[in-house]
DNA sequence: CATGTTTTGGCAAACGTTTGCCTAAACCGT
DNA sequence: ACGGTTTAGGCAAACGTTTGCCAAAACATG
């Protein structure tokens, strides 16, 4: 590979401010900073001159390696094109960036090993915070939390316990499903799920389950599939399949179908297209996400709306509390059954 | 607000390594980035085990200040909300990870103050380089292109021409929508797109306009509508409702329809549905993106794949041109129109 | 005028690295 | 034994900030 060229850095530090305005660094630093009385106003207006005249900004190399703190926070986050995960990295950013903070987005695919490796790729960054998306269990993440760093967990709780955790209430989500289709009169129920489901996954299931239980309705089929990575899609088209045809399947469809994520929906559907069942009058579906594209092309789905468009605040809110040395909370974020077809 | 307290750092540095072993920060150093000749076996070896021992992990702060080059990469894209863009913004992560680097991920709301800011902060951090998403033009952006910056264009072109891109095709993406159509014997045409659109967009419809006149096409309808940020879902509703509906509207809906953006189709598809029209049956989509989940929920829509996934992995072979020292360049690859529903 | 207090601002030491230069010692060939 | 080269490794100066401490001057009070 060739030879990397630094690329040119901005010429004008405090120095050549300092030595411009005839006073010393320390002085620049200072009203750079809004010490403003710690000088003559004589003084702060020709430094401001030469500041804007030279365009000085402040390095935060500099600054960080000096106050050993940055503007920066990690977000590690799964896969990206997850659309829910690519909602919660649009919010963060947004509320981290009035605050003013900067976001570096790290993509752990889902891997424990990629995960601590941007958790210490992060550190020598000096990072002032994390925010992991659906961890997973793994030795640097517990490492971090044992040593106090500030960490929010969104989505998926820390694996180990404990910890500021930012999400909604999952099993809620799942009972609301069972209640939709309940009322709805709809009792030949089926749902599917990844084999290797988060415990945000499982929760949802197990919130269908029981309330199903509760409400004295037969207890439902149920089908998973391995979702390598975190391909939903593939997986929900291939659990319904099983589902339906498997020879330990029920050779026929249910009247109501219950998928723990959109994307498992989707695929779902699409094998019920392929096979002529018309939803939502044949089968009913009822997804969790509620995927901004729903209103506009899946209007068939009902959906538990999750706000993700609220995490991002919540974050920084927990952020800031772990910044104040207070202990960790957590935030359960309403949810809502969207019924867009009758 | 609360003060923040630093985030505690990792109390071992060079110099303890240093003492621990018995040699000067200088022979850490060296034997950490593998210039190992500098010292003999032993003392190697000895390094080693104390680095592995006390957990040594070198400061980037530090580094990058000393060697004034950062292992980092800015990307700015408008919303993230937009599953091109986090297509985009998956990929590029990728690739930069595996050739070494981070990325922090920059959301510029498509506002030029926003995308000057972000270049500014992020020069401030020393970063390598910049990926620029749809770039808006803006006075930051034109300083550090000529500044000899390494920036990269993505999907939209250096509004003040010249420099690295990475893209499309893009009147060629409409071209073959125009080809598509009349193959099919479609003579009946229209088109929406967004009024604000960028160049990108403009392209794909000049390539469909241009190529139906070619073809001696009957010239289609056109329609605009605002897309407030990158809303193009509303866009495309609002565009096609007063193609069919306006006062100087058509009436009725053509038998083919060009939107420059799957979002856009889609906001067609929601007025069709709620108006009884059939698609492909009655008017059939053409879009450009091939969003991933069109296989899964939108098998009505046929549109022109762009490689997305592919992108990442040619933004870095640019950067890395222009770290070599090498001119700018482009790279336009492959698009292909994917019908689904014949 | 003496004394105390505020204002204004400079000095210099960090923060954690990297690297040009220097110096011994070891080695080599004659 | 001697000059020359290689080897092994240390010194210290950067990189750009921030900030504790000090000091002179200005000001206030008696």
């Amino acid at each position: 590979m060739t030879k990397q060229r630094p690329l040119r850095q901005n010429p004008v530090s405090l120095a050549t401010v300092a030595s411009a305005a005839g006073v010393s660094m320390a002085t620049v630093s200072r009203i750079v900073n809004g010490e403003t009385r710690r000088a003559s106003a004589e003084t702060v207006e020709r430094v401001q001159k030469v500041v804007a005249a030279l365009g000085y900004r402040p390095n935060h190399i500099g600054r960080t390696l000096r106050r050993r703190e940055s503007r920066i926070v990690a977000m590690l986050s799964p896969n990206l094109d997850n659309p829910a995960m690519a909602a919660i990295a649009d919010s963060v950013e947004t509320a981290l960036r009035s605050a003013g903070y900067v976001m570096i987005l790290c993509d752990t695919h889902d891997r424990a090993d990629l995960q601590d490796e941007y958790l210490h790729a992060m550190r020598s960054q000096v990072v002032q915070g994390y925010v992991v998306v659906n961890a997973v269990r793994s030795e640097g993440l517990s490492e971090a939390v044992s040593r106090g760093d500030p960490v929010v967990f969104v989505g998926r709780r820390n694996p180990d316990g404990g910890g500021s955790f930012v999400g909604i209430d999952n099993r809620g989500a799942g009972a609301d499903a069972a209640d939709h289709l309940w009322a709805r009169g709809i009792r030949d129920l089926a749902l599917i799920h990844p084999s290797q489901g988060s415990s945000a996954t499982r929760d949802r299931v197990e919130g269908f389950v029981t309330r199903l239980t509760e409400l004295g309705c037969p207890r439902p089929s149920i089908r998973s599939a391995a979702a390598p990575g975190l391909r939903h899609l593939e997986a929900g088209y291939a659990a319904v399949r099983a589902l339906v045809e498997g020879e330990a399947g029920r050779q026929d469809w249910p009247a109501g179908l219950f998928c723990p994520s959109d994307l498992m929906a989707y695929g779902a559907y699409r094998f019920a297209q392929e096979n002529g069942i018309r939803i939502p009058q044949d089968c009913r579906f009822v997804g969790v996400d509620d995927n901004a594209l729903n209103a506009w092309i899946a209007p068939w789905l009902t959906s538990v709306h999750i706000p993700y468009v609220a995490f991002g605040e919540k974050v920084v809110d927990q952020l800031k509390n772990l910044w104040a040395g207070e202990g960790p909370s957590e935030d359960l974020l309403p949810h809502e059954l969207i019924v867009r077809q009758a």
